[in-house]
DNA sequence: CAGCAGGGGGCGT
DNA sequence: CGCCCCCTGCTGC
């Protein structure tokens, strides 16, 4: 600029200008590139701005290629979202005396800059390893004019890769849990995004394992605030209440066995649900995988007894599953994932998206514990050819998840210990009718069970199975046995 | 090894 | 929901 001296040109009200724009944008909806979806309602608004003053969705965002992605705010209420937004696009938010701490609740859960966490000053950012140095807020002073901004899908993608990779440190890295996104644009070079979370209980110990080293290592999930006081992570309360979700994308992948190689790792997902970067390429193949897993559970039932868990895995955690909107908005098609185990009475239905999504729909996960999302009974059954929909019932005191409300019922009562069937003939209870009527053999000296090949008669035909394999086994007549 | 019980899934009603 | 089957773990002989 010149050889006249330096000017320093100064935009007066650029800062309520900035707002001003950006709110009105938000209204009219334009440039809008993310989805806030929370008990049924949406709202569009800018990863820019989120990304800003949230290093949750900053977080988020950058493993998440996807140009619009929905995100499913769970146990957030909708009121809490919209003074979020409004916090974030006008920077200030009115709020009775009465909800401010459910605000600043949900504002921690979303890590909102200047209400949950000190709003940082543009300063050294470099220690943050995985959340790149972003600009302040745009009128703040931003040393570096190259900063990458957020808000558009390129930088990302770019970034990301980047970004998972080099530190070695911090080999899982994705900061924020609860939450994970994953989406690809189809365009591009990779194809799919995905999602998928663990459910198990083992699973899920282990990951929340992971988490926690990994915050605990790498200090990535708050990069910026280096709260190295804080007790426990931030992750930690994340965890269970939010949830994120995103979808996958078509496509397929030339190599399914990496994620099958990777041990289901699924991009490691963390306890809190949220995906560990699977890098784009590796989860796509949550929905094969999905899907073979169906396909063997009604090809093969006597192996399916882990098919729960497995599905589970394959699924989801706490964050999420694919799904896809249907067109033009309709959100029937979605495929949801599991939630975090945290919440109670969950009931999601996993759809399963038809290889032929539109490319461009929004790609969303979402979690209901409000049932909030239009889940109409889009149903094709399971065994279809069509996208099976199956409800998950999920036990909110573990990891256990069925797709029948009533193994769910049966399940409960090991938490509750109600043991509502009593024996005529003696003491003992049992959690299931089931149970009961087999123990009730044992007094009536009834054994259905009898071995083809000797005298051997059993109360179980498991009992007789192991009988005949340890006394029979080398007959050619094997039990058939039976009532 | 056999007996029992706990948990769960599949299938039919 | 009910019934049946399967798998698994524990216990006692």
């Amino acid at each position: 600029m010149g050889d006249g001296g330096l000017l320093s040109l100064s935009w007066n009200n650029h800062k309520a200008t900035f707002c001003h724009i950006l709110s009105t944008l938000r209204e009219k909806e334009r440039y809008t590139d993310v989805t806030l979806a929370c008990e049924g309602k949406f709202y569009p608004v800018h990863k820019l701005v989120l990304s800003t003053c949230s290093e949750y969705f900053e977080s988020m965002f950058e493993h998440t290629p996807c140009k619009h992605p929905i995100i499913v705010l769970k146990d957030l209420k909708s009121d809490e979202v919209e003074s979020l937004l409004s916090y974030m696009y006008a920077g200030v938010v009115n709020v009775a005396q009465n909800d401010l701490a459910r605000l600043i609740k949900a504002a921690e859960l979303l890590k909102v800059k200047g209400l949950a966490v000190p709003d940082e000053p543009p300063q050294e950012v470099e220690n943050r390893k995985n959340s790149p140095p972003r600009s302040s807020r745009d009128d703040r002073s931003s040393p570096h004019p190259k900063r990458r901004r957020r808000d558009d899908s390129d930088g990302v993608a770019g970034e990301q890769h980047g970004t998972n990779a080099s530190p070695p440190a911090s080999p899982r890295t994705s900061p924020y849990h609860a939450a994970s996104e994953f989406h690809q644009d189809n365009s591009r070079t990779h194809n799919e995004g995905h999602v998928s979370e663990h459910r198990t209980e083992k699973s899920i110990d282990r990951l929340e394992h992971d988490v926690r080293s990994d915050a605990k290592s790498t200090g990535d999930l708050n990069p910026d605030q280096h709260n190295p006081a804080k007790p426990c992570s931030p992750l930690q309360v994340m965890l269970e209440e939010t949830l994120v979700k995103e979808e996958i994308m078509d496509h397929l992948p030339e190599d399914k066995d990496s994620l099958m190689g990777s041990g289901m790792d699924y991009g490691s997902m963390t306890s809190d649900g949220r995906l560990e970067n699977s890098s784009s390429d590796g989860g796509t193949q949550e929905h094969q995988l999905l899907s073979a897993k169906y396909e063997q559970q009604s090809l093969a039932p006597s192996q399916t007894h882990h098919l729960p868990e497995a599905v589970v895995e394959a699924l989801a955690g706490p964050s999420g599953m694919q799904g896809w909107l249907g067109g033009g908005g309709d959100m029937s098609g979605t495929f949801s994932g599991v939630d975090s185990y945290g919440g109670d009475s969950r009931h999601q239905d996993l759809r399963q998206p038809l290889p032929t999504q539109q490319p461009q729909a929004h790609q969303m996960v979402r979690l209901d514990s409000a049932g909030s999302f239009p889940d109409p009974g889009v149903s094709s059954g399971r065994g279809g050819a069509a996208a099976p929909a199956i409800k998950l019932h999920q036990c909110s005191h573990c990891g256990y998840s069925t797709f029948k409300k009533f193994n769910l019922d049966n399940h409960l009562r090991i938490h509750t210990g109600e043991k509502p069937f009593a024996c005529s003939h003696c003491q003992y209870r049992s959690t299931t009718k089931e149970t009961l009527r087999r123990h009730i053999l044992i007094h009536t000296g009834e054994k259905p069970y009898a071995c083809k090949v000797c005298p051997y008669r059993s109360t179980q035909s498991g009992l007789l199975r192991n009988h005949v394999l340890t006394h029979h086994v080398n007959l050619a007549s094997l039990p058939g046995p039976k009532r």
